[in-house]
DNA sequence: CAATAATCGAGACGGTACGTCACGTCTTCTT
DNA sequence: AAGAAGACGTGACGTACCGTCTCGATTATTG
């Protein structure tokens, strides 16, 4: 028995390591030129060279744009991933609601939109998308979804994926329309006109 | 008097006229590229060679690639614009719902998808599209809706856009984020969801 | 019968026609850059830049460096190309070789030695430079040693080329190994050595 | 006494020895590699990794391409370099050129003209090339011109290095312009052409 | 019916960014 | 210390499109 760190021996892969700096000059200045010009005008020689950085570097960790701006993107969301209240599930989805209202009107509402759109033209864009940010969102408030069916605090026999699609769709179809305002109001309205169908019919 | 052409005052400017074959010829190698390329990779160049034309006649009558693809999409959409059918708002909203559902899911619905997303790069796409496409179809259905309100069918206190989003916001959403089957029992359920929101509390 | 010119109908290719400012200027920075960067450190970048030009139409002309720097080359070497003088092949040749001696010890023998070292790792440079400069003046001074053979001026049992390479062999030695100096006089100490040996043995 | 290694004071450096085995893999892949590549397409990449050896030591030892081909090249002349034979100069310098025509036909051949080549866009390679190939060969020839001069088997007013460029001029002059073969008879005629104007003018 | 004028195709132009390759240097662990 | 492995910043490669610009040819209206 020695003290040799058990299974977890990380196995050092030879040369020399990867320069976290790099990483992370790389990625914070994907999101500030994304911020300023979009996702087409957004050129990987410019991310390079505001990194000071080479252009191999970039190519070397990330295979093409949409995979380096859909990290950088996961970094900046990271924190806002997480359903952080409890209660009610009525409460919980209406304050979750009102936070991803805010996040939309800010500077990361326009990083997720140029997301989406980029990933029209590009698939694998979108898949990274929907497994690093969709998912895991959506597999917690089905959970929570599926416990306050239990409770009968709302109908059983509804899809909870359809459920979330009528609540959140109005906020996504404001950020990528546009066609009209996406005010801190909008929740509560789209809410109370979507509850009375969720709500058990008999009391 | 000369053989002017009558009073309907033309003023045919002089020079050769506009190729309406050349016209034609873009709009359609536009769509059909647009289809298989996605809207970033499609060059002007491959366009106009395609439709065997030459660059610069493209860009004589486009100031750019989202210009144009408005365009070619309009042309291709132009037939579904209108709500066509009568009755109740319930059902024609209904109908309706089922209609772009099937669109969506149609090569237009690439093609639809494909716009959104260039528009969030390119502010200019993002309002001529919903000039050019939301709005019309907002207009009608807004009129459709205060209809309603008016005989009573639905409650009248309630903004009708945003009623809309509640609607077509699932629609749009699974069209864009592909997060889950876009299929023709999605209207049906939203609807059952959304419609008791609508109508007026007391009988 | 019209005054249509004949077969030589040009016959112009259709589009914009290649412009001659945008050569010139090529070839010039080429002839430049070559003189004072050598063959290996010459980029094809630089030279676009220096030319005011883009680097798309140098590779539209000229499908690599050896090709661009052999055009540049000839372009310069094409005056001095012909044998000028005529009289006694001795006087002819002895003349032509002190001429050579100049142009190897001025800018211009710089770029043939860079020529001579470039084609050694690339075959079809050195093809080029046979064909376009080795070959036009070897056939006129073949010409001129045979003329000198059949009127008993030297010997008619030798091989031309084989006297060529041992009076400009020196030469070409000393140009490309550089081991001993290529002075005005060389030529004169060939000459007088070599010429005994191309005599007729007997008067 | 101590283990002090005895008077022999070979002084050895601390640390891991220079490998030797590195040394002749990297120096073997130079060559291999520049007999299929020439000089501007080899690269110290593809050497070291032929070699089965980090980039940084090749770099460890040799500051650049040059000097490491220089010094491949010699390790593999270096066999080549004496004059073995002894007689007549005559003699001695007829046999020598038959045998550089054979070398120059080797693959040897072809990498020395490669040396050559890559001197004319390098000067430190050409001054390598003089002090270790033709210097020490020069050295030896003239010494040998210089005794046939004292005895009279040719003139003395006669420059040695003069001589020995007519002599191997045309040789070097066909293997680095190709323009005509370097076949095993060229030694024998250039020397007939040039033995007269060497000898002694009067008998 | 010629002159004028705008369009057409073709394709060259000066640019920008692409994604790749090798450079020569560096940082890690191993020998 | 020297070794291999391999990441680093740098810079040129040759390519693809950009949007603009000449060309000659074509097709209309105007004098």
């Amino acid at each position: 028995m020695s003290k040799v760190s058990q299974n977890e021996s990380v196995t050092r892969t030879p040369g020399r390591p990867r320069s976290q700096e790099a990483r992370k000059a790389i990625l914070e200045s994907t999101l500030q030129l994304l911020q300023k010009t979009g996702f087409t005008d957004l050129s990987i020689e410019a991310i390079a060279a505001r990194a000071g950085v080479g252009k191999a570097t970039v190519y070397r960790w990330w295979p093409n744009k949409a995979e380096l701006v859909m990290e950088a993107f996961v970094t900046a969301v990271e924190a806002e991933l997480r359903i952080p209240t409890s209660g009610s599930a009525e409460k919980v989805i209406r304050e979750q609601m009102k936070r991803w209202t805010r996040i939309f009107n800010s500077p990361l509402g326009k990083v997720i939109a140029t997301v989406i759109g980029a990933g029209q033209s590009d698939p694998e864009m979108l898949r990274a998308f929907q497994r690093q940010y969709v998912e895991p969102r959506r597999t917690e408030a089905r959970k929570l979804l599926r416990e306050a069916m239990r409770t009968g605090e709302i109908r059983s026999n509804l899809d909870p994926d359809t459920i979330l699609d009528i609540l959140y769709g109005p906020l996504y179809m404001r950020l990528l329309l546009r066609h009209a305002e996406l005010n801190s109001e909008l929740p509560g309205l789209v809410f109370d006109i979507v509850m009375p169908g969720l709500r058990p019919v008999d009391p």
